[in-house]
DNA sequence: ATTACCCATTATCAATATGTAACCAGCCTG
DNA sequence: CAGGCTGGTTACATATTGATAATGGGTAAT
């Protein structure tokens, strides 16, 4: 997923320092404004994922700013605001604000309100997936294929591969591979190794005599090649 | 649109009476629950638009009955408590609750809550229905349906069901279905998994013995697959 | 009070993964 | 060619993990 972008609509200055720094460091990407007509046209210029919007603008009554906004903004929005009365409250919330926060602010809810507003609408993030030749590699759902098909790999042999995929091109030697996948004190169970070694290459090579990702490294170790 | 349902989930009598009053003097209907296990009971039978929790019930954790909500439950969860403090307020959002607010609280600004979390469920509330070979699954209105006839699945089978569609073809460990399902303190009763897996499949397999939908991932865990 | 049902729990049997060893095949060196 | 490396292959006992049926306690509905 890329990076998700925040409209912080504000006209005191140490406040939007503050949410920059925040939310820069949590990741997002910040964009600011300082009175209501500017955040206007940055919302439709840049289309933000969320906004987070002060009531207390100095051009142009906040509540107004939000009702314009929603009459084409349908992401988030989060009003940030001094005013701790339950009628600015209401209204807000009534002209389509999705939550309401009382200056001073805690980061962290801030944060999680943030993260709670944003969740809804999205639905679930892609995995990284690797692929070359006919075989797909898929290390956040532990899912790997070839020619399409799910490939049964015991704990072991996906440890093994894992580990392979994750240092892709490298030589690995004996004594690191044993003791990644099977702990320190098996260093000298180069045997193990050949089994699993075999056993991975019986499962992702097209011709396992004649491996073409799985390399032996003689005396060394093995390497894991992906070819294009 | 009919009547909207609401349940509270608080054990003191009088918040539950003033929040009776409250909601059904603004036209929604009322359910009520005492205990987390009454709650998540009436959830299940009744599928509220939306439900106020209260975090302190005295027999269970409030974070962990919502977190046992969410694993099938899709409409807004507001957390109503007497905690203010910022861990809770975080911890309940990132399990997924709508909102927050601490007791005691206005009941005009909870109505504008309300009417916030219910118009942006209903905005996200899409197409949650998959289907799939002879199966159907909709995860709002908690119905699954095998050659067009609707399937009775327990709390705990749909809990289970639920977590592995939204996360299909990923492999979901041990230790991760039974934190989701049970709770963080049955991460080593894998027996339990076992029972409850041979149930679904009983139930939404064709040929329980070779089942196509609910894979083995010996040593791991279980990996859900939608077939075509 | 009776019934039905869900749940946690246990016992038992089956399937699978792992460690291990025996054996085989090159390959280098003398 | 013999002998010693290194690596590959196969087979199998054991240990681990999984499937299934059955039990009893608890609870809600009738």
């Amino acid at each position: 997923m890329s990076e998700q972008k925040i409209l912080v609509i504000d006209d005191e200055s140490p406040i939007r320092k503050l949410l920059q720094i925040t939310l820069q460091s949590n990741g997002y990407e910040v964009a600011e404004a300082i009175t209501a007509k500017d955040g206007l046209a940055k919302a439709i210029n840049q289309l933000p994922d969320l906004i987070l919007l002060d009531l207390g603008l100095p051009d142009e009554d906040g509540h107004s700013v939000l009702k314009k906004l929603r009459t084409w903004y349908t992401n988030p929005v989060i009003i940030i605001s001094v005013q701790s009365s339950e009628e600015d409250i209401v209204i807000s919330l009534d002209n389509g604000a999705n939550d309401y926060l009382v200056k001073p602010f805690r980061t962290g809810e801030l944060l999680a309100r943030i993260r709670s507003a944003l969740r809804v609408g999205n639905i679930s993030d892609e995995n990284l997936v690797i692929q070359f030749n006919n075989l797909s590699i898929d290390l956040a759902a532990r899912v790997v294929k070839k020619n399409n098909s799910i490939i049964k790999l015991t704990l072991t042999e996906y440890s093994l591969l894992a580990l392979f995929v994750r240092n892709e091109g490298k030589v690995l030697t004996h004594r690191y591979l044993l003791k990644e996948v099977w702990g320190p004190g098996y260093l000298n169970q180069t045997q193990y190794l050949r089994v699993y070694i075999a056993q991975l290459r019986k499962k992702i090579e097209d011709d396992p005599n004649r491996p073409v990702h799985i390399i032996t490294e003689s005396g060394v170790g093995y390497r894991f090649i992906i070819t294009e």
